[in-house]
DNA sequence: CTTGTACCCTGACCGC
DNA sequence: TGCGGTCAGGGTACAA
């Protein structure tokens, strides 16, 4: 499901309504929930009674900030970290969201505000963990730049692809290269900038990198204006979809005319997942 | 170190 | 109606 602009979107959504409030109740659906072999039990006491401070996103993950006190300044006692990984949700209310897509609880946390921060998981592929500002740190630091951030120069860029002779494509879906790019924006970047998917990462000349970078940062800050991309499962925070999915020019498109030549994308497999692209647009 | 593959899980869809 | 195969926005463990 989500990558960088999705889960931008729901911290958005998240971070008004949880600020400061205290986390009265802690329920967790079943184990698999809990990512990194740590207990539900030891999860929960160290949830509840927490105060959340301002919700934060690196990469694709979710970081909740858990305070001991109300005021919910300085480092916080832990990070509450979360990978929707396909498909998890967030929901926030009095109650559970009475829909189809929201069927398959993994997490709810009462608040103190008589509100409730219901997360779900049709695959169960997503899941949280608990981490120490030291242990976040150590985890961040294997993270490549967030794209959207100063951090991510074309030097720097043309530095991380010069030795790879792995695909771009697959390149740019590496977290430790780059941060926050998945399956949908790595192949509307590619076409944006006119970059074939199989050429090997080293092998770009520093005016590609260029246009690479630009391509990625317009199109992530083009979904994240349309609240993301919703193929199937993926919901903001009070269940709407984005709508950047109607703008994608090649991601999902096999066979059908590119927007700019008319030639039929194609579809071809990398590292086990779909690429999409312009067999005229994107080559040399 | 880099790179590729299998796997986690459920559900939707397609052809038979 | 059912069955088997394939695919899906991610990330990790493991092998070569």
């Amino acid at each position: 499901m989500p990558e960088l602009p999705e889960v931008e979107t729901i911290r958005r959504d998240l971070a008004a309504p949880l600020l400061g409030r205290r986390i009265e109740r802690v329920r967790v659906y079943h184990d698999d929930l809990v990512l990194g072999g740590s207990s539900r039990q030891t999860f929960q006491r160290n949830v509840r009674g927490r105060y959340f401070g301002t919700v934060a996103r690196r990469a694709k993950y979710l970081l909740f900030p858990l305070h001991d006190d109300a005021s919910h300044q300085g480092p916080p006692a832990r990070i509450m970290r979360v990978q929707l990984r396909m498909s998890g949700q967030f929901a926030i209310g009095p109650t559970r969201p009475d829909t189809d897509d929201f069927r398959h609880p993994g997490l709810d946390l009462r608040l103190d505000d008589g509100q409730t921060l219901f997360y779900d998981d049709v695959r169960r592929l997503g899941g949280f963990d608990l981490l120490r500002p030291s242990e976040w740190l150590a985890v961040e630091n294997r993270l490549g730049p967030e794209p959207l951030e100063n951090g991510f120069t074309v030097a720097g860029f043309r530095a991380v692809l010069a030795p790879l002779r792995a695909p771009i494509k697959n390149v740019l879906l590496d977290q430790k290269r780059l941060a926050g790019v998945g399956n949908i924006y790595a192949s509307e970047a590619l076409f944006r900038a006119g970059i074939d998917p199989r050429r090997p990462a080293g092998s770009l000349s520093s005016e590609e990198v260029g246009r690479l970078r630009r391509a990625v940062r317009a199109v992530l800050r083009a979904a994240l204006r349309k609240a993301g991309t919703t193929i199937k499962d993926y919901r903001a925070v009070n269940g709407q979809s984005g709508s950047f999915q109607n703008e994608l020019r090649v991601y999902g498109r096999e066979d059908a005319p590119c927007r700019t030549c008319e030639t039929p994308v194609t579809r071809l497999v990398q590292a086990g997942r779909s690429t999409f692209f312009c067999s005229r647009c994107q080559s040399d």
